[in-house]
DNA sequence: CGAACATTTGAACAGTTGTTCAAATGTTCA
DNA sequence: TGAACATTTGAACAACTGTTCAAATGTTCG
């Protein structure tokens, strides 16, 4: 918690508005969750594996190939995606294949990109 | 750059489709710029203050004290949001009111809470 | 089985991040 | 001007992050 000392002086906080927005803030949980999801679009080696995967579904070495990086440093980013359930796997043979979880990821790609693009 | 040990052979890579999706690769600037975006979104107390804002153009104290944080905490986050063009703010006096910069960051937040919400 | 190769994993490292604290700066008003 | 309060700033600190490296695990095929 917050050392009173370093809080304002409550009369001249705006108490009704506070009040009001402080009751409606949605729970800690769909904060920590979207901050999550947001956590997997902040890098720009997982944004790269994201945008080539919106091309085509590709093994970690496509990857590697591709962005000129390491297997393993793909790989572990590729992890970092999984676990956020932005990408999905599917192994045939030697290689595993990813590609995008859903349309949404693709979207939020995109509205990312589009925003820098202004 | 990449050790070459550390690369794949080249005969396993699917050339083809690696060699299209590098040639269409977007420059490194977009992604860099949209990395930028998305870590402005990626801390739970920068997404609180931004769904507050999003209630209600607030200054720093009233913001403080709807999330329950110190000022200083609050403005060093606002100036992180500001840096990134995610905020505005206009002085009115000893306050600072800060606001949405527009609705982009609107509904990128709407976008990532409804998605963490499915 | 054993060789070859794709992928994963974990430790290590430097670099980054969010909060706290103390001090500085802005602004109002008596 | 000086007191009071809102905000900002910078240093410090622990916690977290992305890459590398070496080693382990999966899989195919002779």
């Amino acid at each position: 918690m917050v050392n009173p000392s370093e809080t304002c002086e409550l009369h001249n906080v705006h108490e009704d508005i506070v009040e009001d927005i402080r009751t409606r803030l949605p729970e800690d949980v769909i904060f920590a969750k979207t901050a999550v999801f947001f956590k997997a679009l902040c890098d720009e080696t997982r944004l790269r594996i994201i945008w080539a995967l919106d091309q085509s579904e590709l093994c970690v070495c496509d990857l590697a190939d591709t962005l000129g990086m390491s297997p393993s440093a793909i790989s572990h980013q590729l992890s970092t995606l999984k676990i956020a359930n932005l990408v999905t796997s599917r192994r045939a043979g030697k290689e595993v294949f990813y590609s995008l979880a859903d349309d949404h990821v693709r979207s939020m790609l995109e509205a990312g990109i589009e925003h820098t693009c202004e």
